[in-house]
DNA sequence: TGTTTATTGTTCATGTTTGAACTATTATGT
DNA sequence: ACATAATAGTTCAAACATGAACAATAAACA
């Protein structure tokens, strides 16, 4: 039986993930909204991203990147495609991949967002030094890290 | 115009938010997973675990705790009242609230759940010193705290 | 080669989340 | 008291995400 000193909350490792999960929410929900004049959700956002990163990528490799399933990629892509904002073509080679590839418009559209993006995170993490920022986001990495193995 | 050098990703903080929001979403995702015996969603859990600690909540608090639309909370809670987790009842004095309590079987699934959420973190967290940790977990109350002025 | 197995992307049914419009109730201001 | 505002919860349609089944293609291997 579970009494009160064993709740999770009385340790302080569960108590700070729980912090970061409200401190992450929080700001997602405010970047969701600064991003509303620019008509783009986060989930685009997120594509955009990772394209202008990785150029020519595959719906496949874009799924695995953003945690998504390989339906979900389908589904959006259009959007962006209709707007204009990337290209999908056949790969020359394996005629079942798809190559995605950011337009001009897509690379303005992606910049425009990146700089509300980071006018935000600038204002939240001034809340911190750069040191305990760095170590933050070292610990992070770690984090990921860990869970690729699971 | 923006050239490599404008680039949020030549600045640190904004990367280590980036390393954020990965780590952030491996591990829910991870949590999810582990959450499946018990049948329960995360929204579920993160709405059981608020009602824990507030017992009587209005659906309203309710929502804005979890940064959720009271439609969401209207549409998930009949299922968990026919799971007999929970209790919705009309509050004495104001007719509109419906005030939200636990049963004694919503507080057991409650703890087993709790039980698998804090071993993850725990594993999760094993990377880190506790003072690191803490610190960490300061910083993103500290985040949280800026947000809600916004 | 020819057969089997894997991979990529799509489709479709299902479940979730959202926001706007609505009802009922309470608060506010005159 | 009365009219007006605000608040709590619901309903509904649309947007969004998910996973299983599927078609097309490629890889593995006898």
């Amino acid at each position: 039986m579970n009494n009160k000193q064993d709740l999770p909350w009385d340790n302080p490792r569960f108590r700070n993930w729980i912090a970061l999960v409200r401190a992450e929410k929080a700001v997602v929900a405010a970047l969701s909204k600064a991003l509303q004049p620019l008509d783009l959700k986060l989930a685009q956002l997120d594509m955009l991203m990772n394209l202008y990163r990785h150029p020519g990528m595959s719906q496949h490799d874009l799924a695995r990147k953003l945690l998504v399933g390989r339906s979900n990629i389908t589904m959006l892509l259009p959007q962006l495609e209709k707007r204009g904002l990337l290209t999908r073509e056949n790969d020359a080679k394996d005629k079942r991949i798809m190559r995605l590839t950011l337009t001009g418009e897509g690379e303005t559209l992606l910049m425009d967002a990146l700089h509300i993006y980071n006018a935000l995170i600038e204002t939240v993490m001034a809340q911190t030094s750069p040191t305990e920022c760095d170590r933050m986001g070292a610990m992070m990495t770690r984090i990921s890290e860990v869970m690729k193995n699971t």
